[in-house]
DNA sequence: CGGTGAGTTGAGCAGCCTCAAATATAGTGG
DNA sequence: CCACTATATTTGAGGCTGCTCAACTCACCG
């Protein structure tokens, strides 16, 4: 392991760790250089909040696409990607998520289909029933503070996939995403070295840089016969980070700690 | 003009309206079928957060891209949109700006550089000091609440976009974007009839839609031969909103009024 | 009347797509 | 443990969409 002892190993988070019935042993809060310490009151407001856990298995739907989900989700173990279908059947991937990231919110103030929401692997979640949403933010309004962090924070890297489908070449593109998915699940302590869990197939990356299928993959194994990267087996392992960084024009900044319901 | 009589003509809103020196005479909140109407007290709260208003000529530049911004903007009239630039140069454009539209929110919670906003034609902002954001969150949670929906409601436009650079062909994304900046522009009631005064030049229809510009300049004329639209002298007019709907997959869904700050 | 920026058009190229088929790889039932 | 099936990966061939390069027009302006 790459990380330090005097953290809880959080190769778990990939695994299916149970939530705790309560929030004041959550083991996210425990990653005090990834997420916001939260005071006891705080805790107990996440408590109220939060009407229980739900586990999801791999490739299930968290979220429909088309109806409005009745519970916003805080992910707390595993991978799941948010995503569209258009009417074709063509879907396009919006996201990634990783434990501690907030889902369903967009729903909030929809009025059509939005998005839909699917386990990569076996999953828990904490859930929140919306109705409780605006009294949580009513009587904390550091929680709600916490949650536009979390929006605008998503809102950020919805940019960078934009400009990423806009106006970078494929090998750019998946140089980019190789980058940054291991980067945030790095920063998870999901990761061993230079290895890392990847429970995505190649359909899932075409689906989220635009490309198609065959192109994708010629992609990938022109860059893995370049030697910068080897994804076999459900294992992603960089070979040659600043090669791929370089590529992918994908600088490393400082990752901040966030808040987590 | 297509809008009933009975709300303030907004083709204004197009134009350079100064905005009131007191929020409680702010004109998009009389705006009641577009924007929540607000008490008292919030005009006050939102008249206390705010610090004073801003001009910028069409082409200036709102937020730079590489410095974190010291304010929050609403929009009050005008058209603005923001981008991201490549180190090569390269730009997309993530997002365009209508009136009541709040920016520079993204800037909150980032380290690294983010993104620009551009005006399109002469605006009139409302400016707000980054400092002053929590303890309006803390004592307005209302108003953070509405914050919270304002961003929710650009992510989703954002993912609309990521959708059509993804995985939609060059015609369908143009015909997308028509429909989408007059369909916002006719509920701000900036348009006549079929007719809106548009801003953009087909550079910035390319770097939104991640094409290029010759092929964006053969795509446009593609579909103005076929009768869709007509876009001359800063004039968009619509002449089959039906084809390109149908064409873009772009369902019109009746829009919700939204928060204003 | 030259200069600049935006729009238009043609020609040729290439990146990425679709179609097709050949391997893995994994899971399932006998 | 092996056949059988379904899913994922890989590769080749050929074609189209969208790209780059280049040139010309038009409007506007000093």
């Amino acid at each position: 392991m790459s990380r330090p002892n005097d953290r809880p190993s959080l190769s778990l988070l990939a695994q299916s760790v149970e939530p705790p019935a309560q929030c004041g042993t959550c083991l996210l809060h425990e990653l005090h250089d990834v997420f916001l310490p939260a005071s006891d009151e705080e805790r107990q407001a996440i408590a109220a909040f939060r009407s229980g856990t739900r586990n999801v298995r791999a490739g299930g739907l968290i979220i429909e696409e088309r109806e409005r989900s009745s519970h916003l989700y805080t992910l707390y173990s595993g991978w799941a990607f948010r995503f569209k279908t258009l009417s074709d059947g063509r879907r396009q991937i919006l996201h990634f998520l990783l434990p501690g990231d907030l889902m369903g919110l967009q729903d909030e103030f929809a009025e059509g289909r939005t998005h839909g929401v699917q386990a990569a692997t076996d999953v828990r979640l904490c859930a929140f029933p919306r109705e409780r949403l605006w009294s949580f933010f009513h009587t904390q309004p550091k929680m709600g503070y916490a949650i536009t962090w979390l929006a605008a924070r998503e809102e950020k890297m919805l940019d960078d996939a934009l400009v990423s489908n806009g106006r970078r070449a494929a090998s750019e593109r998946v140089a980019m995403l190789l980058m940054h998915l291991f980067r945030r699940a790095e920063h998870l302590g999901m990761t061993e070295g230079q290895r890392l869990a990847f429970p995505f197939n190649q359909q899932h990356i075409a689906d989220a840089l635009g490309l198609s299928l065959v192109h994708t993959n010629k992609t990938l194994r022109k860059l893995s016969r370049a030697g910068l990267h080897r994804l076999e087996g459900g294992v992603l392992e960089i070979l040659d980070p600043h090669a791929l960084a370089q590529l992918g024009d994908y600088f490393e900044r400082p990752i901040r700690p966030v808040p987590v319901l």
